[in-house]
DNA sequence: TATTTCGGGAACACCTTGGG
DNA sequence: CCCAAGGTGTTCCCGAAATA
């Protein structure tokens, strides 16, 4: 008993690289604990030593001595490295169900008791995250993402699918719309022949649903399990913030998802259908090129997926190109 | 005939612009 | 400075049309 409070003994909470399991250790220097340590979490005693579970600070004879009682440290094997907390996250990041099964298991329960606002938000977009059932497909394999979505739907895919190209018909509806305020009755009636071809090209292509449906292999903007990244304002090449979602992974997301936009980086109300009747009422300069601005109001040549931030409702102050406007006169031979 | 799909209209959110 | 108008988008609801 006295040689115990001779030696000085320190206390210390020790534990496995990567493991939340902590054991009290009772040693007077580096060595004693190795050994002591390495017997209780039966690792090897070649080469390990320990350090700093906050930073990765190697812990030498000196800096032991000094250290408080119950300081946590990580018992390291030879080889193993440790840069602190942040290791522990990026463990937690990179590892399997089990691990995020537990870690779910934690950002609950820290957040039932709570109370700073910042630290519930990080804990809840946490949860938000790793609560992700984006394998999942069928009705009956997740019907909480269901929820509120019509029985028709049996499917994620057929329901997105379906988002999509109510999206692409609205923008259809609203070129439709305008056909009223043309005063020429020859433009009018050009225009809404334009509508018509647009209208049978769209059914063809059932309304580009594929941009959303993760099933389709070319033209979906998502990847495979469902995620989308935000491709930046019309005027930027990427997305500084790399904003992504996958509306995939649970109904929160899929509703969050709405707030995202297709974004027409030539404006479809200010530029595209102006433009377009304005050609139309120059007949001289051709025959009009409608698939261009087909392409420019309901595909990816024109439409950016953007965050509801990198969604600029400025002016974009972009013309169409009038190399396209009309279709290519054949040049007589 | 019953069910599914479509499409129009209203409502909503957020932003910029411009005038009093 | 505030507020209305007009722009970017979205969802929800319900009746009609299409389909099984």
């Amino acid at each position: 008993m006295f040689r115990l409070f001779n030696k000085k003994n320190k206390l210390v909470k020790l534990r496995r690289r990567g493991e939340s399991t902590k054991y009290g250790v009772a040693a007077a220097n580096v060595k004693e604990l190795l050994s002591k340590g390495c017997s209780i979490l039966k690792v090897p005693l070649k080469g390990s030593r320990v350090c700093l579970y906050e930073d990765g600070t190697e812990v030498g004879d000196d800096y032991f001595r000094r250290l408080p009682d119950n300081v946590e440290l990580v018992l390291l094997t030879e080889g193993q490295c440790w840069d602190g907390f942040a290791s522990d996250i990026s463990l937690l990041l990179g590892s399997t169900n089990r691990h995020y099964d537990l870690l779910i298991k934690s950002a609950k329960s820290l957040l039932t008791d709570e109370q700073s606002q910042k630290k519930r938000k990080i804990l809840s977009d946490l949860l938000q995250n790793l609560e992700d059932n984006s394998e999942s497909e069928k009705r009956e394999e997740d019907s909480d993402w269901f929820q509120g979505i019509d029985p028709r739907f049996k499917t994620k895919s057929d329901y997105m699918k379906y988002n999509c190209e109510s999206r692409v018909r609205g923008y259809l509806k609203e070129v439709d719309g305008y056909t009223p305020n043309i005063q020429s009755p020859r433009v009018r009636t050009e225009y809404k022949k334009v509508v018509t071809n647009m209208l049978e090209k769209l059914k063809v292509t059932k309304y580009n649903g594929c941009y959303f449906d993760r099933r389709q292999e070319s033209d979906c903007m998502c990847s495979r399990e469902g995620w989308f990244s935000c491709q930046g304002a019309f005027d930027q090449d990427s997305c500084s913030s790399l904003h992504s979602i996958n509306p995939y992974g649970n109904r929160e997301s899929r509703i969050l998802f709405s707030t995202w936009n297709l974004d027409h980086v030539i404006e479809k109300k200010r530029t595209i259908i102006p433009t377009l009747v304005d050609a139309l009422g120059h007949r001289s300069h051709g025959e009009i090129n409608w698939e261009y601005f087909y392409r420019l109001l309901f595909t990816r040549e024109n439409l950016k997926l953007v965050h509801i931030v990198c969604h600029k409702k400025t002016v974009h102050d972009l013309a169409c190109d009038s190399g396209k406007i009309y279709k290519k006169v054949k040049k007589r031979k």
